[in-house]
DNA sequence: AGCCGTAATGTAAGCGCTTGCATTTTGCAA
DNA sequence: TTGCAAAATGCAAGCGCTTACATTACGGCT
C-alpha cells in the first residue's frame, strides 16, 4: 500500500486565489467561524481569532466581494455619478461625501457620465448591479428609464447640487437660479447694461439652465429686455470658454460684462480676453460660478458664486445613510450659495453705476 | 408522484429586485436561456430572444454583478488607483485609459489613495475583492504587502507614470529624473545659479523623488554644489505652493529660480510671488511639471514639462488587456516627456547667461 | 457529581448567476 | 414519411460567502 501523495489531492488550491474554505482548513475551524472573525469578531474567542487571522495573512486571503454581496445582500458600498472628473467642480463635494461615508464604514464608487443622460443611465445600471446600497446623483435631469430603474431596484438615492422646490425628489443643494440672479444683480448695480452669457450646454443639465434663467430673471426685474442677453452655449472646458469670448467680441453688440455658467468657462473667458488684449475688469467684466480653486489663482481673481461644496457632500452622505437604514431622512435641504467678490468684476467702462452697490446685498 | 415545477412558484418575487429566474418565468424559458440571451445572444433564436428581452424590460431586470462574477470568474472590470482626484494631474491620462478600455467592453473602477501607501493597499484589496480583472497603478512605491496581495490574487497590473529601468515590473511612463534634469539644464542655461525647489512629499512617491534627483543631477553635471539647492517639501495644493514660496523668500539666500515638482505647486508659487509683489519671470523664474490645464491659464503661463498623459493611459490599457488575455505584453514602455517653454521662466535678473541657450536643447 | 445557562463553534441551506452536458426541436435530405 | 445532424433549449452543479439553527464546550451552581 502506498501512502497518500504529498499534496492533498482534493484541494489543489495553489492555482487560484484562496477562499474562505482554505482559511478555515488551515486554521482548523469551520467556514462559519472564519466568516464571523471577519464580520463580527466579538463572537469569536481571542485564541481562535488569532489562529484565523494568522491563516488569513499566510494565505493572503481577500474575501470575494461578489460572493459576499450575494450572501449578505448588503455591500456597504455607495455610488456617486458625477457629470465629469475632468475638472475640480465636483471634487471637493465628493471628497466631503466620501469622508462622511468613511465614518460609517462605507466604500464609495465613483462613475462619470460625461454630461450624457444615456451614459448616466448605463452607469446607474452598472452601479446598481454592482450592489451599490445607495446612489448620489447630480441634478434632476435624467432619463425616465433611469428613475424607473432606481425604482424597481429599490435603490435609495439623493439628488445633489440643486434645490428645486418644484421637484418631488429628496435633494440637497442650493437654488441655482436665485444665486445667479443675485450675482447678475450685482453686475447690473455696477452699471452694466450690455450683458452676455457663456453657458454650459443646457440640455439635460438643470443647473446650467437655472443659472441661465437667473440671469434673465435679474434683467427682467430691472425692466431690461431679456432678449438683449447674448448667449453662447459650449461644452465645459477652458479652451471653449476662450473661444466663446472671442466669438462674443468678434461680432454683434459688445458686452461690457460676461456672465459665465461656471468657473471653468470663466477661466477660459479670461484667457480669451487676454488674447484679445482686453483688460479685465477695466475693459470688460467676467464672472464665474462654483468657486473652485482656479477662481482664486487666475489673474484677475474671479468674482463668482461660492457653492457650499463640502456641506453638500457631507449632507448628502447623511441623507443616504439614513435612507439606507430605513430612517426618515427628512425633507430636502436648501443650502445657501454666496457671492464671492474678487477682481474680475468692475464698474461699466466709462459709465457711472445706475445705482450704488448698497449694503442691500451684503452677505449674499 | 408529483412533478417538480421548473421554477418554484412559492416565491413572491415582487418585494425584491427581479432575478434571472423571474425573467425566465415571465418569458417562459429556462434561466440558462435567459443567461445566454444576455451573454451570447447568437446562441438563441430571434424569437425567444425577443420574448426574453421584453421580459427584461418589463421587469426592469438588471443582472446581479456579484452573482455573475461568482459564476463566471470574470468581471470585465479593470481598476485604477490614482494618488488624488483633487486636481487634474491624472485626469487626462485616466480618461484615455478609460476610452481604450471601453473599446474592449471593459468597465473602469477608480479609487484614490491620497498619496498614502496604506490607503492604497486597502484600495487594492478592495478592487481585487470586487473582482477587478486587472489594475492600473501609479509609480513603483508601495507596501510589500500590496505586491504580495497582487501576487497571491494573481491580478495582472501595470505601473504607469514612470519609466525606471531598475524596476522589474511591467510599466509605461517616462523618466522623471531625466525630464527634470533637462528642464533644470534649461534653467541653468539662463544663468540661474541660486536655485530652489518646491517638491511634493517624496516618501512613497518615486515620481517626486526622481524629479528632485533630476535637479541635483543637473547641478552636479555643471559642477555646482547640490547642497546649494534649497528645498521645501509640502503636500500637493495651490495654497501650499504659495506658502512654500513665501517661506523660501522670507529667509535664507534668495533663489532666482524656483523649480516646482508639479504644476499645482507651481501655480501656488506663482500666486505666492504675486502676493510678495514679485514679477515673474523678471524678478524670479518659476517652473512646473506635468503640463496640466492650469499651466496654460495662469499668468504668466508656466514653463513646464509636458507629460504624455494620453499616450500613457492608452498604452497602459493595451498592456493590461494583453496581460489579461494571457498574451505577452512585451517589455516596459518608455515615453518621452518634453519641455514646454512658456513665460514663467526667464533669464537670471541682472545677469547674463553663462552660456547661450543653444539649439542643443531644441525639441527636448 | 450533576445540572443548566451561556458562549463558542459547526452544519448546511441558500444568494443569483454561468456553463458543461443532456435533451428536445428543427430543418433537410433521402 | 423517416432519419439524422445541427441548433436550440433545459437541467443542475457549483462559484464563495453569510447566517439561522443545531450542537458542543465551558463554568458556576446546587
Amino acid at each position: 500500500m502506498e501512502k497518500a501523495p504529498v499534496t492533498d489531492p482534493k484541494s489543489p488550491r495553489s492555482a487560484v486565489s484562496p477562499t474562505l474554505g482554505d482559511v478555515a482548513e488551515r486554521a482548523g475551524v469551520s467556514t462559519a467561524t472564519v466568516s464571523r472573525c471577519l464580520n463580527t469578531p466579538s463572537l469569536v474567542t481571542e485564541k481562535t481569532r488569532e489562529r484565523v487571522f494568522a491563516a488569513v495573512r499566510a494565505l493572503g486571503y481577500a474575501p470575494h466581494f461578489g460572493a459576499r454581496a450575494l450572501a449578505a445582500k448588503r455591500t456597504n458600498t455607495f455610488g456617486a455619478i458625477i457629470p465629469t472628473m475632468e475638472n475640480a467642480i465636483f471634487a471637493r463635494g465628493l471628497q466631503a461625501f466620501q469622508e462622511e461615508l468613511e465614518h460609517h464604514g462605507i466604500t464609495l464608487l465613483v462613475a462619470s457620465s460625461s454630461y450624457s443622460p444615456e451614459l448616466e443611465e448605463q452607469q446607474i445600471r452598472s452601479l446598481v448591479a454592482r450592489g451599490a446600497d445607495a446612489l448620489l446623483l447630480i441634478g434632476h435631469d435624467r432619463t425616465p428609464q433611469s428613475y424607473a430603474l432606481l425604482e424597481t431596484q429599490r435603490t435609495p438615492y439623493v439628488v445633489a447640487w440643486v434645490y428645486d422646490e418644484h421637484q418631488p425628489r429628496l435633494s440637497i443643494g442650493f437654488d441655482n437660479r436665485k444665486a445667479m440672479q443675485a450675482l447678475t444683480d450685482r453686475v447690473l448695480d455696477l452699471g452694466h447694461r450690455s450683458l452676455a452669457m457663456i453657458t454650459a450646454e443646457r440640455g439635460g443639465n438643470d443647473r446650467a439652465r437655472h443659472r441661465y434663467e437667473g440671469v434673465l430673471a435679474a434683467m427682467s426685474a430691472r425692466g431690461l429686455d431679456p432678449q438683449g442677453l447674448r448667449v453662447v452655449e459650449t461644452p465645459y472646458s477652458i479652451s471653449n470658454g476662450a473661444e466663446a469670448l472671442g466669438a462674443l467680441m468678434q461680432s454683434g453688440p459688445q458686452p461690457t460684462a460676461v456672465l459665465c455658467g461656471n468657473d471653468v468657462l470663466a477661466a477660459g473667458a479670461l484667457l480669451g480676453a487676454r488674447r484679445l488684449g482686453l483688460d479685465v475688469p477695466k475693459d470688460i467684466s467676467i464672472t464665474g460660478f462654483d468657486d473652485i480653486e482656479i477662481a482664486e489663482i487666475v489673474t484677475p481673481a474671479l468674482t463668482t458664486v461660492h457653492v457650499p461644496h463640502r456641506n453638500m457632500g457631507k449632507g448628502a452622505a447623511r441623507l443616504l445613510v439614513a435612507l439606507r437604514g430605513g430612517e426618515d431622512p427628512g425633507p430636502s435641504v436648501e443650502l445657501e450659495a454666496t457671492i464671492k467678490l474678487r477682481e474680475s468684476l468692475g464698474p461699466v467702462p466709462g459709465g457711472s453705476p445706475s445705482r450704488p452697490a448698497g449694503p442691500r446685498y451684503r452677505g449674499l
